[in-house]
DNA sequence: GTGCACATTAAGAAATTGTTAAACCATTCA
DNA sequence: TGAATGGTTTAACAATTTCTTAATGTGCAC
């Protein structure tokens, strides 16, 4: 059985049986998919339609995929969409200098379709441009994204993923005020809908473990963190 | 009990009371402990008894932490030495500037003993510009890469090579936790993709020879090397 | 008092990881 | 070549943790 997966994935590849085999593939797992035969037509289809990734082949005829990768990036309103390289494999990860041309990920030829879903899940899943500080103090509880641990008064416990999201997102700016709506796009994500108690009940349960005025509830408009 | 630590460091502060403070808890844990009142002292003394690290008080009067940072970053003998910085509460993470004139990590006053002394001994613990070390030691196991080999409690056993690669990776950086994708890619490579829980299997066999609470599980992220 | 927004709790759903055994694979050794 | 061996992966199912919901309570504003 396969997920809700209501992204747009943007193909493009100039081999039509490729093209029709990842399609497939994405098809499958209920991506809606677009395609595109070379970079010139990709780019207008992207600015079209913005998807939400490009699986974009590195050789193609005329402009090749770092070239279009390159003009894709130019374009704002596709700041957020992740890019992923299709290369040969004897290319190598460090010569392709896709990553400077601004691509997310690459994926080598030939496709193996779990591994490039599996890459595509692991994208989707977090959110362009979220440069979270990987660690920072507030008050006194410190949190450290890298070993995924909050310290409170330098004891440290481990919440929950959803717990530990939320305080790290509140915490991470003191005072300013999260509307539920806020929250729930960056906690939960974009296309994911909770009921209205779930956030509550979250709250609940940080409010437990690191002291219940840490988080103040602003009445009709969300919550935020204070020290 | 306190355990075997004969680095040296240097304390720099220009409050006598907060000296003997950490004097005192730097001491306890068999620390060599040297104090500076001032900027300059400390730089004198730095250049004499190279230290492993120093604690460095922002708020100094004539000259302040940040420059008595930048001063002894241009000292060739004190490459290697870690620097801490001591900031006031309010004073905020990315204003400092601390990281620019070249500090290691800060901690905040007023000052936690047992928080410090953890940072302390996170950052003596790996050395100074080290990229993948050949051999190291974490907690009470020991890697040897050249010789591929791990030695748990002074112990040798060998692991087969997935096994110790997965654990060389998660040793390598105690603490710090490794999603699933990340260690997909740094022990199978790129373009290999294995079952969900083939990794499981794995970390269930090192569990079994290292024991059983060496590698914690980070339930949604991954897993983590602890001691 | 009524209505609205949030709080609390407990239960069951959903997701993730643990465990085991067996299949698979590559290499060595007779 | 063909067992034998040790290592790796898979698959099935169990165990566990985390998430969400739904029901109910509380307090404040109008």
């Amino acid at each position: 059985m396969s997920e809700n997966n209501n992204a747009t994935i943007l193909l493009v590849d100039d081999e039509p049986d490729i093209l029709e085999f990842m399609k497939y593939n994405l098809k499958k797992e209920d991506y809606h998919v677009m395609t595109a035969a070379n970079g010139k037509d990709a780019i207008q289809l992207a600015k079209k339609h913005v998807p939400d990734l490009i699986l974009l082949d590195i050789m193609m005829p005329e402009m090749d995929g770092i070239e279009t990768c390159k003009l894709i990036r130019e374009i704002p309103a596709l700041k957020e969409t992740f890019i992923v390289f299709l290369t040969a494999r004897s290319e190598d990860y460090s010569q392709i200098a896709g990553f400077d041309a601004g691509a997310d990920d690459y994926v080598s030829k030939p496709i193996k379709p779990k591994l490039l879903l599996s890459r595509i899940k692991a994208l989707l899943r977090r959110k362009k441009g979220d440069t979270v500080e990987r660690r920072f103090t507030a008050g006194d509880i410190e949190i450290d994204r890298d070993q995924y641990v909050v310290l409170v008064k330098g004891v440290s416990m481990d919440l929950p993923r959803k717990e530990f999201e939320l305080l790290s997102l509140l915490a991470a700016k003191p005072g300013r005020v999260f509307t539920r709506d806020e929250i729930l796009r960056a906690v939960w994500g974009n296309d994911v809908f909770v009921g209205d108690r779930t956030i509550d009940v979250h709250i609940r349960k940080i409010r437990e473990k690191i002291g219940e005025d840490s988080i103040k509830t602003v009445k009709g408009i969300g919550y935020k963190f204070e020290f």
